[in-house]
DNA sequence: TCATTTTATGCAACAATGTTTCATTTAGCT
DNA sequence: AGCTAAATGAAACATTGTTGCATAAAATGA
């Protein structure tokens, strides 16, 4: 385990277990977003409730957030802002690639702020990208 | 049947089968998307699979979009526009309600046109908001 | 209207995912 | 080391997505 994934999980107020190390480890090694899937095929042989309560409880307390892609599939990244208990700031743009099926947190475009209809009120927008990928075209 | 939705299936290439008609009744008196469970609910004792394969078609043919919501579940709601076989052009933001849970299309949105990080390609955009709706707020 | 052809339906079956309950184990603290 | 609160792992179940195949129904044309 990373020192970094320590901290972090630490600093969350979140227990030390293999699970939480593990899954914080790949997520600190990988730049697009997991699926549950994905993180299974990666970490071998796990339990796949612990695996989901532990996204779930990630999420929770800000580590990692969804990524919401437009597939039917939950996709999971890393936080990049501070966020803590039930409370994100990520703004970001999500891309999805539809040859390789990756999801990308793309920083650099932050999703539009709108004005809703008269009646209406937003709490989060996002912004959905979906074509190639740079690896794909 | 309304003509409305006989006109519909036939200027699509679609057969009028009693599925069809029902499905599209329902879609046409209804503003926000639907799932397939919402359907299900509405319609009384259909046949999954006819319903699942009624909706993938309607979706190919180009009747109905996937309005993405951020949430697990797939909803589809009525395309506005002339949309055909393979070919959408629904560009309009979707609006889902935390509250009440419906999603509705926001016409008088659109998705940002945004330019891609280098070497990426966008073929589609999605604007998605949540919080709360006129009914809830 | 009826026979033919093409397509849709309904059923069985199965895979993947999401979710809860509960007994057992473990992490963090004293 | 021992205590306590929390996490784990197993079982079980619900929901959703998906395919294959025999049957039924819709469109077409005589």
């Amino acid at each position: 385990m990373t020192v970094n994934a320590q901290h972090l999980l630490k600093s969350h107020q979140l227990r030390l277990t293999d699970m939480r190390k593990k899954v914080l480890d790949l997520f600190l090694t990988r730049s697009e977003a997991l699926s549950q899937n994905d993180l299974e095929q990666h970490l071998g042989k796990v339990d796949r409730i612990t695996l989901y309560r532990t996204l779930r409880t990630f999420e929770e307390q800000g580590l990692i957030h969804k990524a919401m892609d437009g597939t039917d599939k939950q996709k999971y990244a890393l936080c990049q802002h501070d966020c803590g208990q039930g409370v994100h700031h990520d703004h970001h743009a999500h891309f999805h690639c539809d040859t390789c099926g990756k999801t990308i947190c793309v920083e650099a475009i932050a999703a539009p702020v709108v004005a809703p209809p008269p009646g209406f009120s937003v709490s989060e927008t996002h912004l959905v990208m979906r074509g190639q990928c740079d690896q794909c075209n």
